[in-house]
DNA sequence: GTCGTGAATTTTGAATTCAAAATACAGTAT
DNA sequence: ATACTGTATTTTGAATTCAAAATTCACGAC
């Protein structure tokens, strides 16, 4: 049938990819996902199944399966036989959000001092004189997506996959309420100068001041969108 | 049509529970749960929708729903086009798991002292007074309820909803691994007076003791986990 | 005997269908 | 006019159906 791709020893593309196509309630729920996080579905308002259907053209089957996985982030909830609606930005909810991040990111800090290795930490700072490099040329966007990158490295580098899950979780929630509060990119400079402590306490391994520095870090990010969920 | 009940104000059944009856894939996944929990299906195992439909007596619809629930919460895998299977419990992960565990609850520790009312206190040393008395009884199963209930208690009344929900989470991936373990209920007096240091210091209302002896606790617990899944 | 090929079977993914619940609406009585 | 009752419509919950992918197994080449 297939003439030049069915021979394939097993361990020549070694580090293959799984490469497997989305199944098609993935697409969905990630779709969903952006529309929730930037707005463009309103908190609070119900969600018209058959309307979202008709928009993506799938059945109802794959959209309400990806509707479980929204809810079970958070991002929705499911009113039994009533459909779902969108989760409203609660600020409590929301300072609660960052009283705990604020210590998920403190063990961060003090796993990644004892076990970052030095590559690593070459590579961390190199992308942090990348973001610097947007912040010096106004370059909001690309600075914001670095930060998130470096946050993410950082989650990974210290080597605890719990910790991870839960910080990507937390995350997702917190990027929502950065929407609400329309502060995508706010507390340019500050931030930048947190993370420039991060580094340099990483780079001493100081697990204590690492774990204070992104503890100061995260803290403060929390304050700023509090007061911008309070301005509205 | 109704000729007694219809005429009722709408204040009069006040604290009215909102009395919903679960949607199946509810039942189903609680179910399930207890299944994963328990052992009874095997880690590692595939699972097989149509035995599971045909035992359940539910169709195909549900019991997806069903599985992606019980995946987000990490207790099966999803392979697309090949089904779900009972995920592994891995020393390594359930490490992980401990280690994030440890810093909420001294988190909790440190919510509690300051927010806890006198009422609650008298609340929860009335519950770990009824938990000792099994003890005492050597009534395993009630000790182990109350146990449960007492830490699910505790982290209600720290009065910030993202860790109860992360802890009530994470518990159930450490309630796995303990049945895993094979160490269902372990380590009993040494649990007991870790109890009690936690409920002096909650009433001494010291925040630094009480996030101290919770962080203590939770690290045995672990360590008695890890060392009853090494010993396989 | 082992490995590879290809059809038959089973299992999953997604759409459709059917039933039950909720909502919207109209008519009537007060 | 307002509030209630019963009906029509819409929307959701769950089962069924259909299509596509994976698995199994038998056969044949080396």
């Amino acid at each position: 049938m297939d003439d030049s791709a069915d021979v394939k020893p097993p361990e020549a593309l070694d580090g293959a990819a799984p490469l497997r196509r989305l199944s098609l309630y993935e697409v969905v729920a990630e779709q969903l996902r952006e529309m929730v996080l930037e707005g463009e579905l309103v908190p609070g308002s119900r969600i018209s199944e058959k309307r979202l259907c008709e928009s993506f053209e799938v059945s109802r089957t794959p959209l309400r399966e990806a509707l479980k996985v929204l809810a079970n982030e958070g991002l929705v909830e499911l009113l039994p036989n009533r459909g779902a609606k969108v989760t409203e930005v609660d600020p409590r909810e929301v300072a609660d959000l960052f009283e705990v991040m604020v210590e998920l990111e403190a063990l961060s800090g003090h796993l990644l001092a004892r076990r970052a290795s030095d590559d690593e930490i070459a590579e961390l700072r190199a992308l942090h004189r990348q973001m610097l490099d947007h912040y010096r040329r106004q370059e909001r966007v690309e600075y914001f997506r670095l930060n998130q990158r470096i946050h993410r490295r950082l989650a990974e580098i210290s080597g605890n996959g719990v910790l991870l899950e839960l910080e990507t979780a937390l995350t997702l929630k917190i990027t929502r309420a950065r929407y609400a509060a329309n502060m995508k990119l706010g507390r340019w400079d500050e931030s930048a100068r947190e993370h420039e402590a991060i580094l340099e306490a990483l780079e001493r391994r100081d697990g204590e001041a690492l774990a204070g520095a992104m503890r100061d870090h995260m803290r403060k990010t929390g304050d700023a969108v509090l007061e911008g969920l309070a301005a509205r």
